[in-house]
RNA sequence: GGGAGCGUGCCGGAAUUGGUAGACGGACUCGACUCAAAAUCGAGCGCCUUCGGGCAUGUGGGUUCGAGUCCCACCGCUCCCACCA
């Protein structure tokens, strides 16, 4: 069933709904007035500022549903805080850095940077067709140097802060693309997040960001965070991962039993069961294994070094991974009993958690359990449940309290406060410390790529790493570099490029020929806009400020933690280096559900079928095999045929259609399924309030001069020359300030768009259904204001019909007169108000029926009245209700 | 294994936060208009019914005058983290 063309769906008049001719001309016109540019507050006054930001988009070149959907929804905000009288600043830019333009570029012998510039022209042209309101004036492009000269003037600040450093270490290399991966781009399978290559281990220098020094902060202001989603929060929580615990110290002791001078520290969360510990296990890659193993046993240990190098990918994806490991011959002494236990090495302990060295207390731990079965290690409970503690068993769940037993001067202590003791007897005593750990790691930036912000170091044999002095950037990234299909760093091997002399001493030196990680140049990119031409700073302290943290930003669950770790870590280190003066980036967070589209597939051959290709939607078969297929939503993609072109919806509906049924259709935050019947059921929508404001034109209802605002309502109806309002004027009057109350209530706060736009619907149709029968102030109040409450939803048309309507004179300028520029409409509370409302009759908490009763009335009245209803007679059975609730304006319950 | 969230008509989804469950829309059925179709307009649309009413928000309990909403247990689904000591 195609959709049929929007133009047969008009009636004769005036003129028919014509998206494809209006949207261009209100997108050209709004352009031209400057209707979208920032308001900058004047100097010295307290500005009433909202900053709505969307998440900037990769230039792929497609503008896709996804963006659609997130741009929409921000332009709502920004629209709506406009109508309340706001300063907005309401942006746009492009994360232009990043692996595909150089994959691409590669492939089609393009310079990267031409095909990333024309990428940014072809969206921004899709995006125009959208009628977002975004100021194009402060666009940015990461990949533009007076954009990346700031990411390297950052990257100094962090330097000159010591949160940048170098280090060896082992990283993961993708051998596909010739790169080495941060762990956040390796899947659990340990393969590229990219190229899907196994990864593999590579030693190299690299540059490291230190989010671990601001672990606990990012961590503690979680909480404070309340307009984030609980879910993103607790997701960065769980990607910090703070435990605390304690680091014991094991002596390692030699044959008869004296201590060798070697210690091993392990970290645990559980010092109180030190006790049970029946040996103590290294990562394999731990650096003292090779010092401690015996010469008996140093055969059995490569062997298994050797194993667990080679196989630790494969069975990280193991289901029930078999725990393994080799004794290294050493003995250690228990520092809380002095028992002497054995060294051991095994698969489950990882080298860079903790201190790469756990205590294995099988009785209390279950992995510790599992490899003390497979090895026959000593099993030994030191807490018990405590007798008389019911505590202990709580819910029907044990909890971890009991009591210490098998623990010398610890028994009897409860688990609890034993952790406390015994950390506390390990720090006087010598063998140990309160610690905490944290499972962020420091944050690996180097790419050895190309089409990155290059890393604004030099290196110099005498001077070391020296930082290119700031009046010398940016550090320009070579256009029209031959890149190679695959091999390594192209800057690497353009030495008119590296080689430079250093800025210390003079001598030949070589520049960092690493870029940066893309995550670096969107992780202060918010920060710009507020002063995006800045050509002495990144921002002035005073823009940022007045500006942000950003009121509202919205984009994709699929930033949940690292974009926005990051730019949380961005935002508290400039923080404490002066140059901004909030601890969070982001105020209110909302994150887009993503947009599915109707996917066929066949079962038996799991081909997924295009729906052009499907004949009978409602008995979809395979067009070659008649197989029937299976029908679902699934994420849009080209390799399921499921997608839908927003360029194609805009053309054959409209942008405003287009915006209408996205934020109709489901809440913002769930996802959306696609579906063309809905898009056309919305498109009819629309029409309909066409049809209206032609009728009332017809009939000559004009908005100039204020007709129809609530003061000029108001001013009527109190002047004493209109008359009562009679039936229908009432009903449509409560219908256009219940609308208000109800569309204002579900833009605030938390977004519901879907809600509102429902409202709108149920305003339409009250109005279809009294305005005709409504005197022409009554019927202007309820076409003014349901243009307005319209505008942020359906832009054009609303300027449309606004226009249409008088609102605006023709030669008026658009910057006082748009509707754009109105007010949003406030609620006036007698237009409420009703003589009588319905009171439900419940007998026994069950509904019987309902009465009419007069609104002011009193409990007792309510109460009496319900006595004396029929419904009453009927189910009491002329017996005295035992018990009356009355709950006024709502119920009223008789229980017998 | 740990954490977060969600289960409501044929479908997408509402429900003033404990007070008439199913708003609004889609699909569907009937009617008007039409030679006809589309569009438009009107009506119907949870299930059962002996037409009194009864049953219904994943299942089973509980609290309450009253539960989609709160509590407990279970079932199912989605997402995140995961040998993190």
């Amino acid at each position: 069933m195609p959709p049929v063309s929007p133009a047969s769906g008009t009636t004769a008049g005036h003129g028919r709904y014509s998206p494809g001719d209006l949207e261009g001309r209100w997108q050209k016109a709004w352009q031209e007035a400057g209707l979208d540019r920032t308001p900058e507050p004047d100097a010295g006054e307290a500005a009433d500022t909202f900053y709505a930001l969307s998440m900037f988009p990769y230039p792929s070149g497609n503008l896709h549903m996804g963006h659609v959907r997130n741009y929409v929804i921000t332009d709502v905000i920004a629209r709506v805080q406009r109508l309340r009288g706001r300063r907005v600043l309401h942006p746009m830019g492009w994360d232009a850095f990043g692996l595909p333009a150089e994959n691409a570029a590669i492939e089609r012998g393009v310079d990267p940077g031409d095909w990333t510039d024309q990428n940014i022209a072809s969206m921004r042209q899709q995006l125009a067709q959208l009628g977002l309101s975004i100021d194009w004036e402060r666009e940015v492009a990461t990949c533009h140097s007076d954009y990346y000269r700031w990411t390297q003037w950052l990257f100094l600040q962090f330097m000159e802060a010591g949160l940048a450093y170098r280090k060896e270490a082992t990283v993961n290399w993708d051998p596909i693309d010739q790169t080495v991966l941060a762990n956040e781009q390796v899947d659990g399978e340990g393969r590229s997040w990219r190229s899907g290559a196994l990864v593999e281990k590579r030693q190299l220098r690299q540059w490291f960001l230190k989010i671990t020094a601001y672990a606990d902060q990012l961590l503690d202001d979680l909480p404070k965070l309340e307009g984030w989603p609980e879910r993103v929060r607790t997701m960065q929580a769980n990607w910090i991962g703070r435990s605390t615990g304690a680091e014991l110290i094991f002596e390692v002791v030699n044959d008869a039993g004296t201590g060798t001078g070697e210690r091993i520290t392990v970290f645990t969360t559980r010092p109180d069961t030190i006790h049970g510990a029946s040996y103590v296990v290294l990562a394999p890659d731990h650096p003292l294994v090779s010092r401690l193993t015996t010469a008996e046993q140093s055969m059995a240990v490569e062997a298994f070094c050797d194993l667990v190098s080679r196989q630790s990918e494969q069975d990280r994806v193991a289901e029930d991974r078999p725990k393994r490991g080799v004794p290294i011959g050493a003995m250690v002494r228990n520092p809380a009993n002095g028992e002497l236990i054995p060294l051991w090495i095994a698969d489950y302990v990882l080298a860079d958690y903790g201190t790469g060295a756990v205590m294995g207390v099988p009785a209390h731990d279950h992995r510790d359990f599992a490899f003390a079965r497979q090895y026959e290690l000593p099993v030994r409970q030191v807490i018990v449940p405590a007798a008389s503690d019911e505590h202990a068993f709580e819910g029907g769940a044990w909890t971890e309290a009991g009591v210490l037993i098998h623990s010398g001067r610890f028994d009897g202590l409860g688990s609890t406060e034993a952790r406390e003791a015994i950390a506390a007897a390990a720090e006087a005593e010598g063998w140990g410390r309160k610690t905490v750990q944290f499972r962020l790691r420091d944050w690996l930036i180097s790419r050895q790529r190309y089409w990155g912000c290059p890393i604004p170091v030099i290196h110099c044999d005498s001077c070391g790493v020296v930082p290119v002095p700031a009046e010398q950037l940016p550090v320009e990234l070579p256009r029209n570099v031959a890149l190679a299909a695959k091999g390594g760093s192209p800057l690497a091997q353009l030495e008119s490029w590296w080689q430079v002399d250093c800025p210390c001493c003079g001598q030949p030196a070589k520049r960092e020929t690493d870029t940066m990680d893309t995550f670096m140049c969107s992780s202060w990119y918010y920060l710009r806009y507020s002063d995006a031409h800045n050509s002495r700073l990144p921002f002035a302290r005073e823009a940022v400020d007045r500006w942000l943290p950003v009121n509202q930003y919205v984009g994709g669950i699929e930033h949940a933690i690292l974009h926005l770790l990051y730019s949380r870590f961005f935002t508290k280190v400039l923080r404490d280096r002066g140059l901004l003066g909030f601890n969070e980036p982001f105020q209110k967070l909302l994150t887009q559900g993503m947009v599915q589209g109707i996917t066929y597939k066949n079962p038996i051959s799991g081909k997924y079928i295009a729906p052009a290709d499907v004949a009978d939607p409602s008995d979809p078969r395979d067009p070659i095999s008649g197989e029937q297929l299976e029908t679902f939503f699934e994420k849009m993609s080209k390799s399921k045929y499921n997608g839908v072109d927003p360029a194609q919806v805009i053309e054959r509906y409209g942008a405003d259609t287009a915006r209408m049924f996205i934020l109709f259709k489901a809440p913002p935050e769930k996802d959306l399924e696609w579906d063309d019947a809905d898009v056309e059921g919305q498109f009819r929508f629309l029409q309909r309030i066409w049809r209206l404001v032609e009728a009332a034109c017809e009939r000559g209802l004009n908005l100039a001069a204020g007709a129809g605002s609530l003061e000029a309502v108001q001013a009527a109806l109190n002047s004493g020359t209109e008359a009562e309002l009679h039936g229908a004027e009432r009903e449509l009057r409560r219908a256009v300030h219940t609308a208000i109350e109800a569309i204002s209530e579900d833009l605030d706060g938390d977004y519901q768009f879907n809600t509102a736009v429902s409202e709108l619907m149920k305003l339409s149709n009250a109005m279809a259904a009294h305005l005709d029968e409504s005197r022409p102030l009554l019927a202007s109040e309820a076409l003014r204001t349901l243009l307005i409450l319209l505008a942020p939803f359906a832009p054009h048309l609303a300027e449309e019909l606004w226009t249409r309507l008088g609102g605006r004179a023709e030669n008026e300028a658009l910057q006082s007169s748009s509707i754009h520029r109105q007010q949003w409409p406030m609620v006036d509370g007698t237009a409420l108000v009703r003589d009588t409302v319905p009171l439900v009759i419940q007998i026994k908490g069950k509904v019987r029926g309902s009465l009419e009763v007069p609104a002011d009335a009193d409990k007792a009245s309510l109460e009496q009245l319900a006595l004396a209803s029929e419904i009453a007679a009927k189910w009491l059975e002329g017996k005295a209700p035992s018990r009356v609730i009355v709950v006024p304006g709502k119920l009223v319950n008789l229980v017998p």
